[in-house]
DNA sequence: GCCTATAGTATCTAAAAGGATACTGTAAAA
DNA sequence: TTTTACAGTATCCTTTTAGATACTATAGGC
């Protein structure tokens, strides 16, 4: 969504609600972050666990989540280029929010109900 | 964000997560479901609690967390019209979930951290 | 007879998100 | 010498989402 954007989130009720899902919500960053809370990752490792993902757009959605300080880039100055995404303090204290929201469709998404 | 439509959810890892994501993001959604939490509320109730939303977006994602089976729209056939929101047993089983991203935005949001 | 409240639609537009495709540079392996 | 792996960019295009604005029907109150 175009989301609400703020300077500080001292805003109305069930704001932080919404600010904590602008952080995670993007097509791939929920799915990113899941493979992250297992082990640090490369680029292309990450590429091959996530095989509908396009370049560009693992890319885009890392970038945004190292915006927003949830994971860390590393970059090995080597050749051929290693990078590696580990997850932040920050973006390790997420880990019940995702289990939350997995918990909750792996018991409900499954079935006729929505 | 356009987001993963599957006719079943048994998809790959993390999924869940996207699943239940996807039911709740929406740029108002997590704020009206914020709201029916504490009460049954008319649209023009909820109209009143989130002053910026237009019209149009207000039933368009009213309808979307009705078509989710999250709430039950209850018409009263009198004139002027009423319409009555409430949750389902669905919706409020997301309670958990919402108090979780909203205990996280809480304490993670309002810091210089994001 | 006009105004108000209610719960919406209908149209049009802008912005954001996502996707397809092609391209880059370097070292080591074949 | 060509190919491969890696970690990306650059362009262009389509789809989704959100917002602005104007419009609707009806009964009751004034």
């Amino acid at each position: 969504m175009p989301r609400i954007r703020h300077k500080s989130f001292e805003c109305n009720a069930g704001c932080p609600v919404e600010g904590t899902l602008n952080l995670i919500d993007g097509k791939w960053k929920g799915v990113i972050l899941y493979h992250l809370f297992e082990k640090t990752l490369r680029f292309n490792e990450l590429r091959r666990r996530l095989p509908d993902i396009t370049q560009r757009m693992l890319t885009k959605q890392l970038r945004e989540l190292e915006k927003n300080n949830l994971i860390i880039r590393t970059v090995y100055p080597v050749i051929p280029p290693k990078v590696e995404y580990s997850l932040s303090e920050l973006g390790r204290s997420l880990e019940p929010v995702i289990a939350a929201l997995k918990t909750w469709g792996d018991r409900y998404l499954s079935s006729n109900e929505v």
